[in-house]
RNA sequence: GGCGACAUGGCCAAGUGGUAAGGCAGAAGCCUGCAAAGCUUUUAUCCCCCAGUUCGAAUCUGGGUGUCGCCUCCA
């Protein structure tokens, strides 16, 4: 399997540290407002990886950080006349049921930045002894001009850096270019060896990946946005803490773009995963993510996503038929071509190629089509599970048809029969006229050789 | 200004040296009481422009043009 490592640049061969284990890392969402889009993308691309790993047999440990302690968070508690706590809780809360809505597989470990405060405190105190950082009037920065490397996972020549970087009036830093690892907060903070504070944002990750998974691990996720400052002062923190390689693989995914502009909370041009998910499926969401390169950019419009929800649909309702079990899918020339996609960078859009085809066949009745496409799709986390029609819904398609008819009616299977009849006696008028009532009710009625099947709109 | 990307049919998109995957939309046919779905066929002499390298380039090199991102919190 190769993976494009943003730290080279290229395109690698992927070799865990030990043998067949993958630690991997994802910066998680700061839980203060609603999950978007982009982040939708993010955590998606990173499931589809996470899945495949697994799928090709890493016994993969995936972690996905929870910053519960930031800027954000306090300004809305204040607002909100409520404790942080309650903020990030309720956010986190959303943000999982957003992840949950999109299928996205829950991480191995989710750990909160607030639960990680002692191996922030440990790492902050070794950088200051072995001279990397400093503190200053409660706060504690970090050299930045020590650590010869810095720059080079996001290219950028630190002389260019010192021109752009802001240099504020009366501040504690030495050098611009250094950033906090610990802020002095008195009202908000927690103690620390030097006073009552907070801890950097950066920090946050540094601790927790190494409290997780370890000092080195394998891969490193995130969006593009996060290479600088972030993930380059991740680096600086841990490897001169750690006095070891951070990370063998950088992974960065691109943006979701609305009218050609990043989509993202200050720009204020987001939408947000629920609102989406009122219009569209989690299928449709993915389909419309995958067909992109991870790290290429995605151009959100609604002529794209009812593309992809025609798309998903055609995916997701292909004729079904009984798994086999038996069969082992390794062999067939799909699953080659699959995993051969997949095993370039990812490449979903060429591994989905191969779903359509395979959809297309189980369609005609193919062989074991079904079976390949449901375990081949089910990697890239689509869901085949025909959208069940609940109790209630049945009793109101019921209530409709009675209504329309003005006869009562006590069961679906009853309207069906009625319908069969009325069929078989080319009363169409009966027959429509059912149909319809149920259109309205949110059912759609099917009839194909085999009879007439019941199912939801979608 | 520095750094990093991208430009393929009506729309989305893969393809990084050997003659343009796939999806959506469109067209024709089959199936069909209607509807929906499905099946078959069909839609780029050509890959932003101009040079060059090569037997051969969408793919490599140089130069343009255009678009985006990072350099500040951001997935």
């Amino acid at each position: 399997m190769r993976l494009f490592n943003s730290y080279t640049n290229t395109v690698e061969e992927f070799k865990p540290i030990e043998d067949n284990k993958v630690k991997m890392y994802v910066c998680g969402p700061t839980v203060y407002d609603y999950a978007h889009l982009g982040h939708a993308r993010c955590y998606i691309t990173w499931d589809v990886l996470y899945r495949y790993l697994k799928f090709r047999g890493y016994n993969v440990t995936y972690c996905r950080n929870v910053t519960d302690v930031d800027d954000k968070i306090l300004k809305k508690a204040e607002k909100e006349g409520k404790t942080p706590t309650e903020v990030s809780q309720y956010w986190y809360k959303q943000f999982s049921n957003s992840m949950k809505a999109l299928n996205t597989l829950t991480p191995d470990i989710e750990p909160f930045a607030t639960k990680t405060l002692g191996e922030m405190i440990s790492i902050v105190k070794d950088l200051i002894s072995n001279g990397y950082a400093y503190e200053s009037n409660g706060d504690v920065y970090f050299r930045v001009k020590k650590f010869p490397r810095y720059g080079y996972l996001s290219k950028q020549p630190i002389d260019q850096l010192e021109s752009g970087a802001r240099i504020e009036v009366g501040d504690l830093k030495e050098d611009p270019l250094d950033f906090a690892l610990w802020k002095r907060d008195e009202k908000f903070g927690y103690n620390s060896p030097w006073g009552v504070g907070r801890p950097g944002w950066h920090i946050e990750c540094s601790a927790m990946s190494r409290k997780y998974l370890g000092k080195t691990i394998d891969i490193h996720a995130g969006g593009a946005d996060l290479i600088f400052p972030h993930h380059e002062n991740e680096i600086a923190q841990s490897e001169c803490a750690n006095g070891c390689k951070f990370v063998n693989y950088w992974l960065h995914n691109g943006f979701v773009t609305i009218n050609k502009e990043k989509m993202s909370k200050s720009l204020g041009n987001f939408l947000t995963i629920d609102d989406m998910l009122k219009n569209y499926d989690a299928n449709t969401l993915r389909l419309f993510i995958l067909t992109n390169h991870y790290r290429m950019p995605v151009e959100f419009s609604d002529e794209a996503l009812t593309s992809a929800k025609a798309g998903a649909k055609r995916l997701t309702n292909a004729k079904q038929t009984p798994i086999n079990e038996e069969l082992d899918i390794t062999t067939t020339d799909e699953y080659k071509a699959f995993v051969e996609a997949m095993d370039e960078d990812l490449n979903t859009s060429k591994a989905l190629a191969v779903l359509f085809d395979l959809a297309t066949r189980a369609n005609k009745d193919e062989k074991d089509a079904y079976t390949i496409l449901y375990k081949l799709g089910s990697v890239l986390g689509f869901t085949f599970e025909k959208a069940g029609l609940s109790d209630e819904d049945l009793a109101k398609g019921v209530e409709s048809v009675s209504k329309a008819l003005g006869q009562s009616f006590n069961s679906i299977e009853e309207i069906l029969e009625l319908r069969k009849t009325s069929r078989a006696e080319k009363n169409w008028d009966i027959a429509d006229k059912i149909r319809i009532a149920l259109d309205e009710a949110g059912i759609v009625l099917k009839d194909t050789k085999d009879g007439t099947t019941v199912g939801g709109k979608n």
